[in-house]
DNA sequence: CCGTATCCGATCCGATACTG
DNA sequence: CAGTATCGGATCGGATACGG
């Protein structure tokens, strides 16, 4: 992952950090709640060990995740999101609507019936997109 | 720009749209309001016509941009957020918070104090800033 | 002023094999 | 179970030149 020296705009840090494919996926999980790497790696279809280690590393490097390893065997490692990671996936809870918005749009219901993507939409977000709404002034 | 055939989640085909270099800056510029294709190139540092150009067809053909074009020489061209381009800018202006907060941490506030990050400063933005600095208590 | 085409290096990501 | 190392193909993005 590479972030520039200079930014114009705040905003494309984020967005360098968060671009790669399996980051979003890899917050949306963690958002469900802690979770080892075994159970992160069995969610998240399609996932191999490498990419998932990769991107944990360079979540937890820019504050969005964190770990804690336990002593002793067998290896036990926890991952879950900092307050930051938390933010961030009330940004890609948008996403997820935009994406639902579209696939329903595309006549892919079929696809949304069969699935319930990530077990989506906590309540976090409700509260969330409020406050959102109310700030802005809606 | 690539989307898959198959996608297990839905934020997944928002993001695989949205996570090119430009996307998210262009969207922001546009957010401010209608603008043609050399105004945006003005206001976003550093990008070629070339990608400007390619990004804002991309965006079209996955609904959050429109263009009208009018008759005539010289050519004008507007380009604007539809609806789904301003709920992506939700969850952009999120993300520029994060970009802001994780500046501040790194000692960047003199690069925050030089700019107004890509001349910013619509409304709704100038609200949320200010909510923000109040909340980390700047 | 707006848009297209081509070429090429940088980077991302998947496969695979190996270690504690 | 958790993590590291390497290699090669697919994509992305920058430079540049041309066309309506």
């Amino acid at each position: 992952m590479k972030t520039r020296a200079e930014y114009t705009c705040p905003l494309e840090l984020t967005h360098d950090i968060t671009k790669g494919k399996w980051k979003p996926i890899i917050l949306w999980q963690l958002g469900k709640g802690t979770q080892s790497l075994s159970s992160l790696k069995k969610e998240i279809n399609g996932i191999t060990q490498k990419m998932l280690i990769e991107q944990l590393k360079e979540l937890i490097e820019y504050g969005m995740a964190a770990k804690k390893s336990y002593e002793g065997y067998p290896l036990k490692v926890d991952y879950f999101l900092t307050p930051r990671g938390e933010k961030m996936l009330c940004a890609i809870e948008i996403m997820q609507e935009i994406g639902i918005e579209m696939m329903i749009e595309d006549d892919r219901v079929d696809f949304l019936k069969k699935r319930i993507f990530c077990s989506i939409v906590t309540k976090k977000w409700v509260i969330c997109s409020k406050l959102f709404l109310i700030i802005i002034g809606l």
